[in-house]
DNA sequence: ATAAGGGTTCCAGTAACTGTAAGGTCAAGC
DNA sequence: GCTTGACCTTACAGTTACTGGAACCCTTAT
């Protein structure tokens, strides 16, 4: 399979494929005419890696899971603990945007949005206490 | 005021501080040995900035808070149009992020987190339907 | 023969810093 | 006068995960 089919199968940028080859996520063989030539082996862990990118997973994450699906004599637990790590990452960044969207809103609600330069935004942003 | 004493009153790294130079955001002068010396004005900036980035606006939004903040014939709408638009995208970011909680701690839920092999958090990534 | 639509490599750019190295300056203490 | 330590300086590399672009090769159809 030429790079362009994995791209369409995978649902991966060609240019995404070719940098996780890069890094040695993935490594297909070359054809004669120095065309990559993925296997379904290929395929799978691309497809792998884009699913657990679509959940936030980091790349040296996702080598990691992809090391433990390979792995035939893993535990599940290793698994549990990379995805538990990685969801107490999520709900901190979750925590933190929401404590931004609240004061945002608040700033927003108060702020007359006219005309006129007065405004309880820029005065909260240069509060010097 | 040197860099240091900046550094304490605004909270941010000398580093940060000289690389908010470098990209422009504040002109301090320069004393005869060469080192940055701050004007007040410069260090209201600083903090400022500071707190618009705690908001989580970008560096390109800061340098048109900065602008707005400076202006005193701004229209408290421009500064409003700006985090209004800001926070639809933490908004949105939340949104994103919330979805990847709910089905990673489902997996999580699923996974017995023992020292077998099977894993429905691996199965799932490996899905390719 | 040529044109379109693949593929290839390599280099630069993104955001916002952070780390490190190598070196200049200043005040205090011996 | 000399050293020590804390401060300051610049310059360059590294971080994350790609993305864009240029220049060029390969294949297939017309």
């Amino acid at each position: 399979m030429n790079i362009g089919d994995v791209a369409a199968q995978s649902g991966l940028p060609s240019k995404t494929i070719r940098y996780y080859e890069e890094i040695g996520l993935v490594k297909p063989a070359r054809d004669p005419n120095g065309y990559r030539s993925f296997s379904d082996a290929n395929v799978h862990v691309l497809t792998f890696v884009a699913h657990a990118r679509a959940l936030g997973f980091s790349i040296d994450d996702c080598r990691q899971l992809v090391a433990l699906w390979e792995n035939q004599s893993r535990a599940s637990a290793d698994v549990r603990a990379l995805a538990q790590s990685h969801l107490q990452q999520i709900e901190t960044k979750i925590a933190d945007l929401e404590a931004m969207r609240a004061t945002l809103s608040d700033l927003i609600r108060d702020c007359a949005g006219n005309t006129r330069p007065d405004c309880p935004i820029l005065e909260r942003l240069a509060d010097q206490s």
